[in-house]
DNA sequence: TCTGGGGTCCTAGGACCC
DNA sequence: TCTGGGGTCCTAGGACCC
């Protein structure tokens, strides 16, 4: 039998921003949603008490709460704390998968001889954290993974759930569906219609409950993790002319080219992604004969894409690109050609090489088109 | 002042092949 | 003579998560 301890950090970003800075301690302190279009990514539990949360338009977050401090997302401060988080995490098991920048799985298994019985070891792990990072944590310790999760979702704010084995169904019945990874508002809706309300109820249809429970022995999930990278953004304003859009899309283009070099990765699906001003989102993607990493390649199949299936004349308020169906290497196509690859490669090397060293707009960003001229 | 940006996973239909 | 069925790839959309 396995222990899972699933560890969440209480209201992340915002939890970082009051150790950097002492004077928030106590605050409501709101991440995101500051500028006009923005969402809130993290509100700490003072400015929760507004009715403030994750996800919701930065407008209505200071309606909700006019004094919260609003401050701007530092990705990468966040990244660095997420990275100590995990380091403690690695001290207590050879196992622990990082579930997001700020959630992970810890597997206790046969770790007792080392550090004691797994409760202890959960604790200890909340308090070493504390002490050593200054953030907050709540944890749920159980057999199974989603119970493990759900466990530590109840023990929100800086708490610890132990589910005892046997204990798990238990523990679940009385519990809400919503509650578990994967039921949102669709299949809550959906449930509810068949009169499944707790866990307890979906617990009587084997089948639901192979598909959104890993109790019991089938618990294995397919995961085949065909990675992807991509990136998008909400235009300032919405934009009707295609050659606008082009300028945004080959600065995209530049973004996931660069990612996908960085990562020595080539792509063989691109996608792009337009949301038109009233939220229509429509997904166009095309799978290459030869992948490609190279900005040139990947902007003249997206421009193509996009000025295949654009509407005219509507206004688009976001566009994204994504690269799919990654591998390392795109030599072994038959029918590239190499000598273009080569100039290519060194091209591009000299490019990210100069990115890296003075910052993204060492070298301009001129389109194709542009530099026609 | 309407609704971010990074993802994963699942479904479903059609093409194509044997 | 009315046309099975399984497997895989590609594409599009959508649910969901943090």
């Amino acid at each position: 039998m396995g222990w899972y301890l699933h560890i969440d950090m209480d209201a992340f970003f915002a939890s970082v921003e009051q150790v950097l800075d002492p004077s928030l301690q106590g605050k409501p302190v709101i991440v995101g949603g500051r500028s006009g279009r923005g969402v809130v990514t993290s509100a700490s539990y003072e400015a929760r008490k507004f009715g403030v949360h994750s996800a919701m338009p930065g407008f209505q977050a200071q309606k909700l709460c006019p004094h919260g401090i609003f401050l701007p997302n530092r990705r990468r401060v966040y990244s660095e704390f997420s990275d100590r988080v995990f380091a403690i995490l690695e001290r207590y098991s050879p196992t622990v998968h990082a579930l997001s920048i700020d959630e992970a799985l810890v597997d206790l298994t046969g770790t007792e001889r080392l550090f004691g019985p797994p409760l202890k070891t959960a604790d200890a792990i909340i308090r070493c954290i504390e002490a050593e990072v200054g953030l907050p944590s709540s944890a749920g310790l159980s057999t199974s993974r989603v119970t493990a999760k759900i466990a530590a979702t109840l023990a929100k704010p800086h708490g610890l759930i132990y589910v005892p084995s046997g204990s798990e169904e238990d523990f679940l019945a009385p519990l809400a569906v919503e509650l578990i990874p994967g039921v949102g508002p669709k299949t809550h809706k959906a449930l509810n219609q068949r009169r499944i309300k707790t866990i307890g109820d979906l617990l009587k249809h084997a089948e639901l409950t192979v598909r959104y429970l890993d109790l019991g022995a089938s618990s294995e999930r397919h995961h085949h993790h065909d990675h992807s990278i991509g990136n998008e953004t909400t235009l300032d304003k919405p934009v009707i002319e295609i050659a606008r859009m082009e300028k945004i899309l080959w600065e995209l283009v530049e973004e996931v080219g660069g990612r996908l070099r960085g990562e020595a990765l080539f792509a063989r699906c691109l996608t792009i992604k337009i949301r038109y001003a009233n939220f229509q989102t429509i997904t166009r993607s095309r799978t290459l004969p030869a992948p490609t990493c190279f900005d040139k390649e990947i902007f003249e199949i997206v421009s193509d894409l996009l000025r295949q299936n654009v509407s005219p004349g509507r206004a688009v308020r976001l566009l994204g690109v994504s690269a799919s169906g990654l591998r390392s290497s795109g030599w072994q196509e038959p029918l590239l050609n190499r000598d273009k690859r080569t100039a290519y490669e060194q091209l591009y090397k000299g490019i990210d090489k100069l990115r890296r060293k003075y910052g993204e707009d060492a070298i301009g960003a001129a389109t194709p088109r542009n530099r026609a001229g």
